[in-house]
DNA sequence: CATTGGACTGTAAGCGCTTACATTCGATTC
DNA sequence: GAATCGAATGTAAGCGCTTACAGTCCAATG
């Protein structure tokens, strides 16, 4: 008798042989099969529960070599960027019965290959990633071992990757066309970092296109490059705050960056929008938390998410490569940003 | 030739045979044991290379009996109030080798059950929960398999349960008693669903306690009890300011409600804390981001999650029970509490 | 009553990996 | 040069599950 251990888990086998029956017939009341009379099933159901058998993931991964799962590879958990649509997205796949595994790249390419290999090893059925830019050995991976996947957050017509999202170019130059509408020319603007980050980029060439359009000079304005922290948002709108001509605006290209901005605004006893106007990108549920409410691009998040898993789902389903799909975005005017007399 | 798929899955046979060697060798490469020549070892990787070959982690936890995966279970990832402690959790074990799985019960005790075998069927080594109170089966489950785990965000000297975290209850007495010491006599709290958080409840009960002990009467304080969400703090914070007798201060028992209590503050043309004082718990972010600042109990998140990685470490690696460990909260006294004339 | 067919149940072959144990191979020692 | 021994490598037995295929049973049929 073995002592160093008083508890067993439960496997299969212990309930096929407790319910007295063979392990097929197990595996297939606990699969949902028809194929059993009732009077089998509620033996091995009773079996199941006085054993407290929970089925051995990995095992059943490894036999039916479908899991069920979905991962998804976000940036970053630490500011809510991605918390709504990840959330609609977890929402919509437990309805259609799978499970979401979520894991994050810290904005770090080589460490979201990383990940995609472990949500791989993992078995996930399908993958869910941020925006286009990544190194090709991942798409390369990907592609190698069959393995679905769609981008989100982001949308380029002319990308051969299934994706859906929305035009950050665009949203972000609608924004900024606003935002010379209220009569600003002095622009400012906060970017995250560029490298490795498309939605970054296309909404920073936004404003800057946005810009040359409108006959103003887009290297004229100044920029701050800085990784999406409050604390960095904080310390850039400072330093830009201290040029011998202040702007008037400083917009930034997410919500995080442009509260961290507020913030610093108010710690500089600088009053929003009276001394200085502030715009962020993503209406995050920060955005309308602040004092004042910050103007924003919103972006339909829960729907993204939503749609993603749908479209994920229906891959798997029909064994039929991704759908891009295109949403739009809305300017959102709120008290951060003044009209300038 | 099979023609409907032209991927494989590289396996670990494949791989040995590439290398000229058996599948032993190459798992014991792959696994990091001296007993592989250089030279054996560099042929094997270079097949690993040239095939993109990774393991299969289902297969590797039912052949090894070991993941080096914990598991967390948090009640939501929606509001911030786990993400710093988590993520320090995270960093911890990730120093030791670990990977995190995390879930969230959306405070349904009935979901967290399901997550515990969840993660459980996933191989988790052990298992990080937060709080003590939850059904008894779950104990029993975890107990029954043998798995280990460390409750965490509560302490309590009495459980037999390993825990690591704070007092609760003597936390928000302490700032019970910095508001009484303001002057403040007419309290209004909003509190989160005390059924099944023992957390709330102990918070709820320093509160009262405090109360007593300064001869006010406890039932006198209105209270509104609501799940934590930001627009229900702020709902719950109007119908408070609706009473006859307004409230002074308005006692949150976190920042996310506290945070919705201020946002309609505003809202409705009060000043805080000119017309009402407002105070949280947790000491989240937000706190800091709001205007005015938010008085709140500071929590230790980071060293919590940090201490509990460690402490499940050692539980795994010397297989042996889990220790529970006390940790100090600190009030903060900000802007959004004032001292009555 | 023998036959047939359909519905349920059982048998057993893997899924991809780790690891105890057996084997081989050199180098060292006498 | 034979014996010895430790290190490197190979062999093969599972880990717990699903599922193709085979087998069984019984009611319906001729």
């Amino acid at each position: 008798m073995d002592v160093s251990r008083d508890y067993t888990i439960p496997t299969l086998d212990d309930v096929a042989r407790q319910a007295g029956v063979s392990t097929a017939t197990v595996s297939r009341c606990l699969n949902g099969s028809q194929k059993v009379t009732d009077k089998t099933r509620e033996k091995v159901m009773q079996a199941v529960e006085a054993l407290g058998y929970t089925p051995n993931f990995g095992a059943r991964a490894m036999a039916a070599r479908r899991t069920y799962t979905m991962g998804a590879i976000i940036p970053t958990m630490e500011n809510a960027i991605f918390a709504r649509g990840v959330q609609a997205f977890q929402e919509q796949l437990h309805k259609g019965g799978y499970t979401l595994l979520v894991s994050s790249s810290a904005y770090r390419p080589e460490l979201e290959a990383e990940q995609v290999r472990a949500l791989v090893a993992r078995g996930a059925d399908a993958l869910l990633l941020i925006g286009y830019d990544r190194n090709p050995s991942v798409y390369e991976h990907l592609e190698r071992r069959g393995m679905p996947y769609l981008l989100a957050w982001a949308y380029n017509k002319d990308s051969p990757h299934p994706a859906i999202g929305f035009d950050n170019r665009a949203s972000m130059a609608t924004l900024t066309g606003a935002v010379l509408d209220k009569g600003h020319r002095d622009i400012a603007i906060i970017s995250g970092i560029v490298a490795g980050n498309d939605r970054a980029a296309e909404r920073l060439r936004g404003i800057r296109e946005c810009l040359a359009a409108r006959g103003l000079d887009p290297d004229k304005a100044p920029m701050i490059e800085t990784p999406y922290e409050i604390e960095n948002g904080a310390n850039a709108f400072e330093t830009l705050m201290q040029a011998d001509q202040r702007p008037t605006v400083v917009m930034c290209v997410n919500d995080v960056l442009a509260v961290g901005a507020m913030q610093r605004a108010r710690d500089m006893g600088l009053e929003v929008p009276g001394d200085v106007s502030i715009t962020g990108f993503d209406d995050i549920e920060l955005a309308r938390i602040v004092t004042p409410q910050l103007t924003t691009v919103h972006v339909p998040h829960r729907e993204m998410g939503r749609l993603a898993a749908q479209e994920l789902m229906h891959m798997l389903d029909d064994a039929r490569p991704g759908v891009s799909t295109e949403l739009q975005s809305k300017v959102c005017l709120r008290g951060s940003l003044r009209a300038l007399d």
